[in-house]
DNA sequence: TTAATTCCGACTATTTTAGTAGGAAATCTG
DNA sequence: CAGATTTCCTACTAAAATAGTCGGAATTAA
């Protein structure tokens, strides 16, 4: 699980689109006005989205995204890993020369980084789309 | 709270030291060799370590750096907050042109990387040094 | 047919991370 | 004292990741 403002965009962008899809599609030119985010960069985000079945979209005039499932169905783990891929905060076995790469001198901190990630992990599967929503008409 | 490898780097150091520095200051060389880390990068990191009354040093041949105190009383996020200083995982506020900068484009997730920044905290409050190094045993 | 829109790939600028380099100051040991 | 070892300090640099931009093709509604 990797956390950035990537991530950030991806729930705005889902959150926007919970609120205002309801009936047909939104532009990501709206989202990009209403958000404050360019347009260019949104229009990556959900290829990814779209890639993960998070949204589905229709092209041409009056086209947009809609979500693919309620938002009552998304986890936010869901749009985070969709845009960001990777699952780890830190990977000890990515650098081959450093890290826990032999049982001798085993990474003192393993474990300690795993147990974050499944803790970041469970926080993001705890909330769905619709929660934020809800939140956010307070 | 950011999480690096200078963060893990510093928890690695601080467990090491933890394990030798039982009579008598332990030098960053020894460390470097245990843990693999270049001996300029832990200069750095044990700098800020120092700053935040982590650990004391004593120069010269013969000297080092030993626990400024107990293991069971140092907290890992005060081992990450030294090294990593930032707070936040993003922080809406920085960049004045885009987030959360008016009401009514409330930036609808702001809360809850607050919330997920608490969480991340927390996990880090619980475990101390001490913890690591016994866990290291088994 | 035209305007709006998604789709696609490549490019680029900025920032962050991770590390190096070189030496000064202190201190122990012989 | 001389030499070795170590912390301390500042600046620099290389690599990677992040956060975009750009130009245009394909699609479709009006």
């Amino acid at each position: 699980m990797k956390l950035t403002t990537k991530g950030r965009y991806a729930v705005m962008a889902m959150a926007d689109l919970a609120s205002n899809a309801i009936s047909g599609p939104v532009s990501l030119k709206e989202i990009s006005l209403r958000q404050n985010i360019s347009l260019a960069y949104l229009e990556q985000i959900f290829i990814k989205l779209k890639n993960n079945k998070l949204v589905a979209s229709s092209r041409g005039a009056s086209g947009g995204y809609i979500l693919e499932r309620p938002a009552s169905e998304i986890k936010l783990s869901n749009i985070i890993f969709a845009v960001d891929e990777e699952v780890k905060v830190l990977n000890c076995k990515k650098n081959s020369k450093r890290g826990c790469h032999n049982k001798s001198t085993k990474c003192i901190t393993h474990n300690l980084w795993d147990d974050l990630d499944k803790h970041i992990n469970g926080f993001f599967e705890k909330v769905k789309l619709q929660d934020l929503v809800k939140q956010n008409l307070n």
